[in-house]
RNA sequence: GGGCUUGUAGCCUAGCUGGAUAGGGCGUUAGACUCCUAAUCUAAAGACCGUGGGUUCAAAUCCCACCAAGCCCGCCA
């Protein structure tokens, strides 16, 4: 809708440029939003273009515009301002189109034949998910919704670290140190698991011959003759994952997909493509196998094998991203910013097996800054880090007490229900609104805000659930609603209908530049638009009752869409 | 030492393909519940956009230098 809106504004200002002798192409002419309301709707800044060809000052080039513009018929007025041409959309009529063209898929955008091969959050299975991973949980999720809500085919994957040291000491510690995940005294078992890595490194520390143990356990389940090994290393993976998966289950994060790494060792692609690249030359036997990547102006030799062999990691994470390539179209990592080396030189790997062309977008990648504490960075191997079971419980406790003073009416299931929502819609809403590029120093009361933040947003959609539910118990029928006649949208239902209007672009260039921050800005924009309405106009019973009625249900679904991108729930009530 | 990222009011933050008075929020101050939930709303105060140069008609935004914080520069992942 905003979409056509702005043909039609740039066709206007097209036409009029040539009437007034100086013709711009009309992919030049762009439009930007005016600082506040009374401004317009739509801006243009074409008259600084114009300035040095036709020898005018922009403002005079503006008040030239709007005067030979043909103001198209969803406007009321274009009027210049400085150098700036105005344009003020006309809500009588534009309200009722934009109200009539919001459904329950508003913001899914028509399809694009692109397939997304999406991973995140892809743990080491050595202990529980701290904070430091849910920021790479919240991101890949959100992003693969706002992919898939953009009109693109996503497929979400998870890439199980089986042959990793971290996973090896665990082993050890349950094969040589008679460890038993069950009686590590944890409710979880992804936590127990956490113990026994914990407690392996602190034997470690007394005794550093156990770092030759590990590695004899890495060597002997990348050879893979033993069945019995292998079965331990998959059973305590098995486990560690399914505690994973409660707690993703829990922040509403999703996998499509498991993709274990010991797999690419298995079918042996890793050797396969590690020998391609020595008889390419690129990569030659020094004391160790390693990568050369000059040509790729990376001065750090990749290592691809041990001395005793093994692969690393990078090296098998080039065989997974090669898979990945033929997954799909488009090949995309949630990273933390400290794999930046390692993937541009994973990324060098695909173009030295000529999977990729050099500096191809098909694989890209987002990063996102650290969340350490403010006694500094959290460690699984030292066991100083906040767990995500904590934070939400924590989340959930501290919501629960919030709903209770407010709330004397509902049953402890009820209650429980709604905090559930509560607290793990603030944890999401704060690690979304924020641009992944800031570091984070985690403070409780920041992560656990109910004032403001998500909840707010909640609670609009539970109020808006309310009046709906007002209406229905009224026996009104929302379907076979009209405007009245009379009806010409106030202040802050024009303002309303302006941020519902935005969405559907917003999602389209969210998902183009993949971030997820500016969904989390607008669902905050829109439930502060519509708490204002809210709070001055009466819905039911009112002389407009049909017209906000309708723009009740739109704003609902629209935050209900939303939400949903950011993996946020949202509450009939609360 | 080299590289990447960040630096916006007491605190958190948006804006960063240069353009109108730098948007929000927390906190502070002053108000609003006989009226569809006050997890809300209204108003006020609070910013030399890290510092110093430069480019430009125009710089929070681009360039350079410096300062500060975080990360990377492993036969860890």
């Amino acid at each position: 809708m905003y979409d056509e809106i702005e043909k039609l504004a740039i066709n206007a200002l097209y036409d009029a440029t040539c009437k007034i002798g100086a013709e711009v192409s009309k992919d030049k002419i762009l439009l930007e939003f005016p600082p506040n309301h009374d401004m317009g709707d739509l801006a243009s800044t074409v008259t600084f273009q114009l300035a040095p060809i036709l020898k005018k000052s922009p403002a005079m080039i503006a008040e030239d515009i709007v005067e030979v513009i043909d103001t198209p018929n969803v406007f009321l007025k274009v009027e210049s301002k400085g150098p700036y041409v105005n344009f003020f959309i006309d809500y009588n009529t534009f309200s009722e189109g934009l109200l009539n063209s919001i459904n329950e898929d508003y913001g899914q955008l028509s399809k694009i034949d692109e397939k997304i091969v999406l991973e995140h959050t892809s743990a080491n299975p050595n202990g529980p998910l701290h904070i430091g991973h849910i920021r790479n949980s919240i991101i890949g999720d959100s992003i693969g919704r706002l992919l898939q809500s953009s009109g693109r085919e996503v497929e979400t994957q998870y890439y199980v670290n089986d042959m990793g040291r971290q996973l090896a000491m665990v082993v050890y510690g349950i094969k040589e140190l008679g460890l038993k995940i069950e009686d590590q005294g944890e409710e979880k078992i992804d936590h127990n698991i956490g113990r026994i890595y914990l407690k392996v490194n602190q034997e470690l520390e007394k005794d550093p011959s156990i770092d030759d143990g590990v590695t004899n356990l890495i060597k002997e389940y990348e050879l893979g003759g033993n069945e019995k090994l292998n079965q331990l290393f998959h059973d305590t993976i098995d486990k560690c994952l399914i505690g994973f998966k409660q707690t993703l289950k829990r922040m509403n994060v999703y996998h499509d997909k498991f993709v274990w790494e010991g797999d690419f060792i298995r079918n042996g692609d890793v050797d396969r493509y590690v020998d391609e690249m020595v008889e390419i030359g690129y990569a030659r036997m020094e004391d160790v196998l390693r990568l050369k990547l000059g040509d790729y102006q990376i001065k750090n030799d990749l290592v691809l094998r041990r001395k005793d062999g093994t692969s690393l990691y990078s090296t098998r994470d080039i065989a997974y991203h090669m898979y990945k390539c033929d997954q799909g179209d488009i090949v995309l990592d949630i990273l933390g910013a400290d794999h930046k080396l390692a993937y541009k030189q994973v990324k060098a790997a695909l173009t030295i097996l000529e999977k990729i062309e050099e500096d191809s977008e098909d694989v890209s990648v987002l990063f996102y800054e650290f969340i350490t504490l403010p006694e500094g960075s959290m460690s699984s191997r030292t066991g100083n880090f906040i767990s995500v079971d904590e934070l939400i419980d924590e989340a959930v406790t501290r919501a629960t007490e919030e709903i209770k003073s407010r709330r004397k009416d509902l049953t402890d299931e009820e209650v429980a229900d709604i905090a559930e929502v509560i607290g793990v819609g603030a944890i999401r809403f704060y690690i979304s609104r924020l641009s992944p590029e800031k570091h984070i120093k985690f403070k409780w009361e920041e992560a656990l805000n109910f004032e403001r933040g998500c909840a707010s947003i909640q609670y609009a959609h539970a109020r808006a659930s309310k009046l709906i539910q007002k209406a229905d118990d009224q026996g009104i029928k929302l379907e076979e609603l009209s405007f009245e006649d009379n009806w010409e949208p106030n202040e802050l239902e024009r303002n309303l209908v302006r941020t519902l209007a935005k969405f559907p672009k917003l999602i389209g260039e969210s998902a183009e530049i993949r971030r997820i921050h500016p969904i989390a800005n607008y669902c905050q924009e829109l439930a502060s638009d519509f708490n204002r309405f809210y709070k001055e106009n009466q819905v039911v019973g009112s002389e407009f009752e049909n017209a906000r009625l309708i723009l009740v249900e739109k704003t609902k679904i629209t935050l209900k869409n939303s939400l949903d991108i950011l993996g946020v729930t949202a509450p009939q009530r609360m």
